[in-house]
DNA sequence: ATGTTTCTGTGACTTTCTCACAAAAATTTC
DNA sequence: GAAATTTTTGTGAGAAAGTCACAGAAACAT
């Protein structure tokens, strides 16, 4: 493992930079189920991932969740470090999907970097537009497709990440992913196994019609 | 106006830095109605609202939009830039939405201040962050709250923009910056005329219990 | 083997969206 | 100024999605 995968502008920063990222970065890991960030509370700094699988998300009041976007292996997670962008007015909660293993900056360490450099500034900017962009997609699925064609979408997509078509995860689950009630998503996989494009058992979904699901996207 | 208005780190750039700002910034005004951005096409630059008011909106294929988020005096618009963010990968629109004075600062320009200057670089962070909180706000309202929460919210806020209880707006406009149908806000309005909240005549919404609407949010 | 928890299924009802069309108000044209 | 046109608003009927309440099935625990 190398910092300067992480970092695309490595040998744009002076030696003491470098070292400073070296000398502080802790080596954390979390088991599936850690809450590693939960809205504006705590402020751990910036993760850059090694291994496993994170996930961002929002809820209401009333329990309801929306995954905002995953982090796997080599992404880096700013969010986890809010307390240093005090404009991030918003709460985002960061759990471990899968057991991880990760670097952490200190964000005071990471925050005193980007106020001196600014090649670390921009490319905390570009990290930023990304996630940006993310929200961006959820919003324009959210608002302008219906629920069926958002459910084949997520499928296929959790089935990549899975690299299965068998994949272990409940109706709830899928529900807090999506945003909707447990209730529509039961509904909506029935549905889907009446068309022939999926298999449901207990815990899991199995897709069966691959094609099928892609042509909902159209 | 004074540049050093819209740049709170002003006195941490060089002389250098300064008149290159003052020197290729342009000042230009548009007509309400006018597009200064549309979708990742042209890349305009950096904007200093110096008056007027824009909006930020998406739209979808069938043509329904949503307003992202307003822009007023002394507010800077970095996605009439986004050709020189390569992760901004979305496609917002922006409108005049009352005539407006500014100042363009070219994106090439500006582009190479940020990647010399960190204080231009984090400033452009804390922009970024702010709009992003302004999406996430939305996300929030579209996902977890009820439509009359919407409404009442949204002709609240359109009340103390335009500093009158009596809004010049037809029901489409409304449609238009909520995301939804057009039928929709009729009956809400409809609805909300009923209760006693405003009073509905062609093209305008008057507002005449406060109170009220204000007691809807909770 | 029995009790408990987790997960899924379903009916009835509400809210929001869609489609189709019509009436009313303002604007334009002759 | 009357008639035609455009813009805005109103509304019914039906579909999609979310809510609520409860029940049955599968897995797990003692």
């Amino acid at each position: 493992m190398q910092f300067s995968d992480y970092f695309p502008m490595w040998n744009k920063l002076t030696t003491e930079q470098q070292q400073k990222i070296t000398q502080y970065a802790i080596h954390k890991t979390a088991k599936a189920g850690t809450i590693l960030h939960d809205g504006g509370k705590d402020c751990l700094g910036i993760l850059l991932i090694h291994s496993g699988q994170l996930r961002a998300y929002i809820f209401s009041e009333d329990g309801r969740e929306i995954t905002l976007f995953r982090l796997f292996e080599m992404d880096i997670c700013i969010f986890t470090a809010s307390c240093m962008m005090p404009n991030i007015q918003f709460d985002v909660t960061i759990e471990v999907e899968k057991d991880a293993q990760f670097w952490v900056i200190p964000a005071d360490v990471y925050k005193r970097l980007m106020n001196e450099s600014a090649p670390i500034a921009n490319y905390t900017n570009d990290i930023m537009s990304s996630r940006f962009s993310e929200i961006m997609w959820l919003v324009e699925q959210v608002m302008w497709k219906s629920f069926d064609k958002r459910l084949a979408d997520f499928l296929l997509k959790e089935s990549l990440i899975e690299d299965s078509l068998s994949l272990k995860i409940t109706h709830e689950k899928i529900a807090n992913h999506m945003g909707t009630a447990r209730e529509v998503v039961t509904r909506m996989l029935r549905y889907f196994q009446n068309e022939g494009m999926v298999k449901l058992t207990r815990g899991t979904v199995e897709i069966v019609d691959e094609n099928k699901l892609e042509q909902m996207l159209e």
